[in-house]
DNA sequence: TATATTTGTAAGTGATTACTCACTGAATTA
DNA sequence: TAATTCAGTGAGTAATCACTTACAAATATA
């Protein structure tokens, strides 16, 4: 990975994430990335690989952080996680740009990509099955719908207070 | 309103929900519609204003939806026929562009319109103050929130099972 | 050191973009 | 009836789009 390229996929996930994918242009992303647009197909072929590579790098991240939580074995404490993770990878601004970046192309491609969450709701289907729930799928499911509902508002409705609804969730499970 | 007016937004709203904004062309939807491109600007003075058009055509018909939810009394009853509503707005394929649109706008535009909800927020605040809730406005807030996760999960993957999920949120609140 | 490969650029390409303009024909108004 | 407004068209516009190509410089390999 050369340094250029390295700033191309860092300008394009920005831009990408701050204006959507068709409606940002490869020119831009050259001019922010400091580089010639050409360098943009010379590496990534087209505009549509470049996006590719970008969701598979963060990809990656995104299965070591549901990690901690699926190789979790007490259920109270996979649901703690969740939830910690709900209102961590919503404001760490680290990986802000990124997270943000997975919902704008969700909503701009109609796709959802429900296998990254599947080894989620298994965990979580399965410590609320310990836990004595009735309907511990639905209650998996229910959970991963909230954090939908939680990033939806939170990239989009500004001064949005999450730490505050997602304690009020935790709080109505007795744990 | 002429005729060709009233094509132009048709089409317009179907490709917008489709496509989304940005993309959509103003020479397509003057195929769709089947005039001639010219009379859009004509209409509309520029393309922002045919999306504003749709918007506030939109506008007028959530009031009346809400304002059913509004005006009721019944504090089970105002929560009743929310859950109603969430299960209907999403599965009458009458409106569906309509509220595919709104959601599909919100994230390419990144604004989300707090205000639209607001009669909405405060009738169900209220609706659980009167039920004896701790906390009636968290539980009001969260479950607009669930409405955003459920739409989401509707409009984005496919085979997706809304009026189960809508029961047994419903089923949450002992009534 | 000589040769090949990779990394990078500048200047293009045709297609498409939102939008304008000069012009009709029909309906309204004076 | 004469003048004016309105709805509608089709052929333009400059700018921008994703992408290509020819070529130079740097780097790796022999």
């Amino acid at each position: 990975m050369t340094d250029k390229k390295e700033k191309i996929l860092q300008a394009a996930l920005k831009l990408f994430a701050e204006e959507g994918f068709r409606p940002t242009s490869t020119s831009k992303i050259a001019k922010k990335a400091c580089v010639s647009e050409g360098l943009i197909f010379r590496h990534f072929g087209n505009k549509d690989g470049l996006l590719e590579a970008i969701i598979k790098e963060g990809e990656e991240q995104a299965k070591i952080l549901f990690a901690d939580i699926v190789l979790e074995t007490e259920p109270k404490e996979v649901i703690r996680k969740f939830f910690e993770l709900t209102s961590k990878f919503v404001n760490t601004k680290d990986r802000e740009d990124f997270w943000k970046l997975q919902y704008k192309i969700k909503w701009e491609m109609e796709i959802y990509g429900e296998h990254k969450m599947e080894p989620l709701q298994l965990a979580l289907t399965n410590a609320f099955k310990k836990l004595g729930y009735e309907k511990p799928e639905l209650e998996a499911k229910l959970l991963l719908i909230n954090m939908d509902g939680l990033a939806t508002r939170f990239y989009l409705q500004k001064n949005f207070d999450v730490t505050e609804l997602v304690e009020f969730m935790h709080n109505k499970y007795e744990l």
